[in-house]
DNA sequence: TTGTGTATCATTGTATACATCGGAACAGAT
DNA sequence: ATCTGTTCCGATGTATACAATGATACACAA
């Protein structure tokens, strides 16, 4: 890898751009700046100590980054998420997903490997005893050593982006027991069809078990419990069959 | 669609910041500022007549479109597009056109139908007449029209995202009447498949035309013709079977 | 010749000053 | 009461001043 193959990363964490950037970005996934809130660049500034301009830049990557929307002369406002974007996004997701199996198949390291093995074998563990947070961080962990063994900076940034867009309504959707021992399952086959080499299969089991979490998702209602994720919307939560 | 749903868009086109954004931008794509070349704030703020604060602004969006990297405390260079970069793309398209061909068949509008009818026709035209540049334009219009039709802000920003992207080393691939004759047999019958309605059908179709264009640009050889794109890297350019 | 330290300077990073926009409050007319 | 125009002011848009970084050139020693 040469030094122009590092693409589409915000380059620099730790100038005060990239803090101010990476903070507001936390504090609009972790829901402490609500949806359609506005933010102020001189209030955000001075909680930083920071003067407008590094808050002026970060605002604008936030826009691109589909986290805020600045209106011209007027303001910068949380995104809102409505119902029909998140089924996007994991549609969206579940051909990437799809995607990334295929290629993590060919590429995969054995540390890569032994990681996914460890990680399921820890989530089995943590699931037959009701260890939330721990399946919760497995399983985020799990999609990401497959971001990373498909070995694409392109769909591995494309991922990573929509996997922490999507954090911000997802948050508690593996909080039933169940889904997350058939989440688990799922993780293991996809992780057998990886290791067989069998590129066809995986692809066909990581679309799939998106569209899964997505139906999960909608069946218990989860999208509504952030607030007005989807009560500002007339769409109802169709489960998707694909 | 009300005022929370325009997403992802740069929603400033007449600041001097936004302006600043679009010129740079179409210098890197229309080839003005090559490769790994250096762009310099005050060079650039001095040719627009602007200062170096909306030229920085701009830097940072283009940074996160993938377009430029920005090394903290030394510059902001033009990326570099590897053939792997191509080939990526052109995957992650296959995938998203066939989801965007899919959404297509069930939003299409009358109006967007027969567009996308009288774009075909004419395409068959110009290719029968060799006329490239009509040609050119009509792909790229036609595939915008799907992506309008398929209904979804978020699938439709990162199509075209990535279809302006890949515009830099596609410039030329249309060039043979071949293909040209070829992509309009291709347009036609997925054409007709979202207007019977069938969704499996334009989805494989829209995927396999992506993957069909992309080993003909390979068979040519025409990521070479753009410069370094492929010169500096070790790959080959193998055709792809998916 | 090679290496190392240092001065220099172009360039970026940040803060601040000034210009401009647009919403809110208010006054007056209808 | 409602509408309209005006003033005011907080917020953003842009320019500029100052700080800090790092590449380069050069002097000097080994």
């Amino acid at each position: 890898m040469n030094e122009y193959d590092v693409k589409n990363e915000v380059s620099d964490k730790y100038s005060l751009r990239g803090r101010v950037f990476s903070k507001i970005r936390e504090d609009i996934l972790s829901g402490k700046y609500k949806e359609h809130e506005e933010l102020k660049e001189v209030a955000i500034g001075e909680e930083m100590g920071v003067s407008r301009t590094p808050v002026r830049e970060a605002f604008r990557q936030l826009e691109l980054e589909g986290l805020i929307q600045i209106i011209p002369n007027r303001g910068a406002y949380v995104t809102g998420i409505s119902a029909k974007d998140v089924r996007d996004i994991y549609m969206i997701r579940s051909r990437l997903e799809g995607l990334c199996a295929r290629w993590a198949t060919a590429n995969i390291t054995k540390e890569q490997l032994d990681e996914m093995e460890e990680n399921v074998y820890l989530a089995e563990f943590h699931a037959g005893k009701g260890h939330l947070d721990q399946i919760t961080e497995l399983d985020n962990r799990f999609h990401h050593i497959m971001y990373e063994a498909c070995n694409s900076k392109m769909l591995e940034h494309l991922l990573v982006d929509y996997h922490q867009y999507v954090q911000r309504v997802r948050q508690k959707t593996l909080s039933t027991v169940n889904r997350s021992t058939e989440s688990n399952k799922e993780h293991r086959a996809l992780m057998e069809a990886i290791k067989a080499g069998n590129a066809d299969l995986a692809e066909k089991l990581a679309h799939e078990h998106m569209i899964k979490a997505y139906n999960n998702m909608v069946k218990n209602g989860l999208l509504d419990a952030t607030g007005n994720s989807s009560g500002d919307e007339s769409m109802d939560h169709p489960e998707i069959e694909d």
